[in-house]
RNA sequence: UCCAGAGUAGCUCAAUGGUAGAGCAUGCGACUGUUAAUCGCAGGGUUGAAGGUUCGAGUCCUUCCUCUGGAGCCA
């Protein structure tokens, strides 16, 4: 049975012989001839007490050479506890150890306080620990909730495709697809590499975001979502990036740009609330140990309203702040994009809440947005939360074919290369609206967690995919 | 990519230009049910790499590598 259904006595009391499988934590002898055996399975945040008395045959041979890591099978009875940290654990009648640790002294992860800079060195070991098993669960958690909102709201989940052969996406630098021998390439009569010989016959690359392909299934089915992994060749190195990263796209029919917004604010609280529901022995962990703040975070979060507030008023209210005395090290000026400061100063110390900025200037924008009838403005929209910054981005399309293309003309972006995007104003053409959520940002926000790098398993950045 | 900091025992860190240490982990021992157990003993080092200065370099200089934090790009 699992640890987590004999810590909640669910189907089994005491009394009863169960039969628990996992890995040990710790081993803790107590005087002659009786151990301790903590063992975790994965299947919540506490381990189990497994208590070897030393009549065991296997006692003084292996059982007092289990160390921290060793797999094992227990077979006993569920009793009361006599110690004070669990109300129930598992005196034991077998003890079965199943892989040692060959040298207890060369083990990556004992039972001891690591670094994260450490564990992340230590990524197919590191999930043995408190903080990642948390996290493992806590990710599982939250995909599921996004996968749960969407179906119960009626969106369906669209595969768009990991290999893109549109070069159009616009969402950073991308990572090349090829199976052509590096070695020997094949040239064209100009000199340059003759992509036509490649295994797609063209130039592809692994998707920056799902979001061109995904409106065209909104177009069709109304309310759609992806989510899925991306991919950035950017050189960034901080701690909210990542080479490979989950993205959850959203994109509606019929909406605007405060339906999208809407949406996002309605889709958060409602993450965030299944996860208070559903892991609260996780988030314990992460309160205690990670964000002494998180949980109250959490929880005002899923009760106060997001603020709307359009890009000119929130740079008016930063010019204001300015003249007061305030320093930020850039300045501020109408048309400037906001840098992390000027984000930060919003939502943290002005709202004090999570605040949804809508109306961004268009050269600061993409050419699929929204143009506004004032000329200047886009439809586009960033929600920023309290300790993060951006978490979201998103903007109502443009949906009328002659204002695409006058923004792609202007941008100097190539007609033909967005035909089919373009199709999809021409055939059937509607208002339609979504954004995109980093899946690990938001993982970051719920549990405070200091890096990205620390919330996905095997985390790819440049210079690192040991894994 | 830019700015700053760091790299010494398995891990976390000390060490004024002059004999490389501690805590934790690990092993052994002690301890009447432990909970980050406690106490004692022990083993454990090419000081990131290559050059240079010096009687002498973990320490100073140069170049490079890697990591961390911040910025930019963004999600």
């Amino acid at each position: 049975m699992s640890v987590a259904d004999l810590l909640a006595l669910e189907g089994v009391a005491v009394g009863d012989k169960v039969r628990l499988q996992g890995w040990v934590r710790t081993r803790r002898d107590s005087k002659a001839g009786l151990s301790f055996v903590q063992v975790h399975d994965g299947s919540c945040f506490d381990p189990a007490q497994v208590v070897a008395p030393g009549e065991l045959e296997n006692y003084t041979d292996a059982v007092v050479h289990l160390t921290t890591g060793c797999s094992m099978i227990a077979e006993g009875t569920v009793v009361a506890s006599e110690g004070k940290g669990q109300s129930v654990e598992v005196l034991a009648s077998r003890i079965e150890p199943v892989g040692m640790v060959e040298d207890p002294d060369t083990y990556p992860v004992p039972a001891k306080r690591h670094t994260f800079e450490y564990l992340r060195e230590q990524a197919h070991l590191r999930v043995r620990t408190n903080s990642f098993s948390a996290m493992a669960r806590v990710r599982h958690c939250l995909a599921n909730a996004v996968h749960r909102y969407f179906h119960e709201h009626g969106f369906y989940w669209v595969h768009t495709p990991i290999i893109t052969g549109s070069d159009c996406e616009g969402a950073g630098e991308m990572f090349r697809v090829s199976a052509l021998d590096l070695e020997n390439l094949p040239r064209t009569e100009s000199g340059g590499i003759d992509y036509s010989q490649d295994f797609f016959g063209k130039e592809t690359n692994l998707t920056v975001s799902g979001q061109l392909n995904v409106e065209s299934y909104c177009l069709a089915l109304s309310k759609v979502y992806t989510f899925g992994p991306t991919f950035r060749a950017e050189n960034s190195n901080t701690s909210r990036h990542l080479a490979e990263f989950w993205m959850i796209e959203p994109e509606i029919a019929f909406a605007d740009l405060a339906a999208d917004a809407d949406l996002a604010e309605d889709f958060l609280k409602s993450i965030f609330r299944t996860l208070l529901n559903e892991r609260a022995d996780d988030m314990e962990f992460f309160q205690k140990r990670i964000d002494k703040t998180c949980l109250e975070r959490l929880e005002k979060f899923v009760d106060a309203s997001f603020e709307r507030m359009d890009y000119t008023e929130a740079i008016a209210r930063l010019e204001k702040v300015v003249a007061d005395g305030h320093k930020f090290e850039f300045p501020v000026k109408w048309g400037m994009d906001l840098q992390s400061e000027h984000e930060r100063w919003l939502t943290e110390e002005h709202i004090g809440r999570p605040v949804v900025l809508m109306n961004y200037p268009k050269d600061i924008k993409a050419f699929y947005m929204r143009m506004n009838d004032d000329g200047k403005t886009v439809a586009a929209m960033d929600v920023l939360v309290p300790g993060i910054g951006e978490i979201i981005g998103g903007s109502q399309r443009e949906e009328r074919l002659d204002v695409l293309d006058a923004r792609l003309e202007e941008m100097n972006l190539d007609k033909a290369d967005y035909w089919w995007y373009r199709d999809l104003r021409k055939y059937g053409t509607v208002p339609h609206a979504g954004f995109g959520l980093g899946f690990e940002r938001t993982l970051i926000y719920a549990t405070g967690m200091a890096n990205v790098r620390d919330v996905i398993p095997f985390p790819r950045t440049p210079r690192s995919a040991a894994f």
